[in-house]
DNA sequence: TCAATAGTGTCTATAAGACACTATGCC
DNA sequence: GGCATAGTGTCTTATAGACACTATTGA
């Protein structure tokens, strides 16, 4: 039983309308230099499942404390660590870029250096979970800070699923999920124009996914 | 690290339009003599990951190649197992009734009995996922013997959503999946009335899924 | 010919998307 | 007032679902 298991998280932000994600350079063999996923072993003392382990990574290394973690599944194999047989459990979370802390870097999920282990696999997998998930549920909001405005928003859904979405019915259908609301009195001006109301995530959704049948 | 690393298989199937599990008697401590989910460790040597460990149990156990077998998630923690910390990969397979092995009993999964670890959890939590994933998809074709009417699949959805669909518009949603070929000529008598058209999954979709955008 | 279920065609209700229009800010 | 973006209303089109109708078998 030398059975290797970790978790892995998968950070994601949004850098000028592009997915970036989070890595972090290695400080131990194998691979050591090379940028990495954050991950790490299981602590039996601290870690009361799995799911914790990847939250207290995030933590220590990218201090941040995301509202919304989930599960993508596990990658395991005789090959993917030279050390042996290994299973690792990868999380993904989406933050608004400003809450990491300074030791992260982050990179464009379509411009990625040499990854080790199958990471770079594991990325992409996450990218494309994350892009359908995008398309009929809320999870983009969590790349949005506390308060937005619905362009605003508008804008991070056309970045994540790099499509262009109608604004009028894109609001439409915001309001039929119910997951927004309004900060009374509180508008963002941009330029010129109109304000913008400032909307913010009602609490009983704020570390849920609300989920549309149709399309977005 | 003593961290305990499993497998375990949800085996769901459909005896009189009622969805049931395989369970098998544990040969070994903890809860030996309890009935569990079919599952066990990684084989380093044997197994390429962890679904082909989950596959090779279900071989090995129920005497079934499943053709759909699918990573539900993990389950982990301190207090599951009894010997220690324990992280068990969950996966599930849909098969029809017969293909199954003379060891196997089925359980309801609406009346189980007394389960060790969490597999009580485990199980309706992929049965929720299963009926879910029923509703915009094509997974209860794997219920399906290998050649089947369309009123035939169409009973089985309704088992499996426990709700009447119209059988006409259900028809020509499993004609937009495109899924299905007429076996030509073949059709099948149950009564003193027309009998119905024969039909298969086509090849390309038979360890696959289709989902529909909207509902089913 | 009747009963029963297979299978087709058509109508209606609803939801998605396109787009014209109004609102409100700064200059 | 002009311009720019916020936000609303309405029309069109696609899809889902209800349901009437035809088809084909055994008795």
């Amino acid at each position: 039983m030398t059975t290797i298991l970790t978790v892995d998280a998968v950070l994601l932000t949004l850098v000028e309308d592009e997915l970036h994600v989070a890595l972090f350079k290695r400080q131990n063999a194998p691979f050591k230099g090379l940028w990495a996923l954050p991950g790490g072993y299981v602590h039996e003392r601290e870690d009361d499942h799995a799911g914790s382990a990847a939250a207290r990574v995030l933590k220590e290394k990218a201090a941040v404390a995301s509202p919304y973690l989930e599960e993508y599944g596990t990658f395991s194999g005789p090959g993917r660590d030279p050390r042996g047989w290994s299973l690792t459990v990868v999380y993904y979370a989406l933050v608004p870029a400003h809450v990491m802390g300074e030791a992260v870097t982050l990179f464009p999920v379509a411009r990625l250096p040499a990854l080790p282990f199958d990471h770079a696999e594991i990325i992409a997998s996450v990218v494309t979970r994350v892009r359908n998930k995008a398309a009929y549920s809320s999870l983009p909001v969590f790349l949005c800070d506390e308060q937005f405005t619905i362009p605003e928003l508008h804008a991070v859904y056309e970045a994540v699923l790099a499509e262009p979405l109608n604004l009028p019915n894109f609001r439409r259908k915001l309001d039929d999920l119910g997951i927004l609301e309004e900060i009374p009195g509180a508008t963002r001006l941009t330029g010129r124009n109109r304000p913008a109301q400032l909307y913010r995530i009602k609490k009983q959704f704020r570390s849920l996914l609300s989920v549309r049948d149709r399309g977005l």
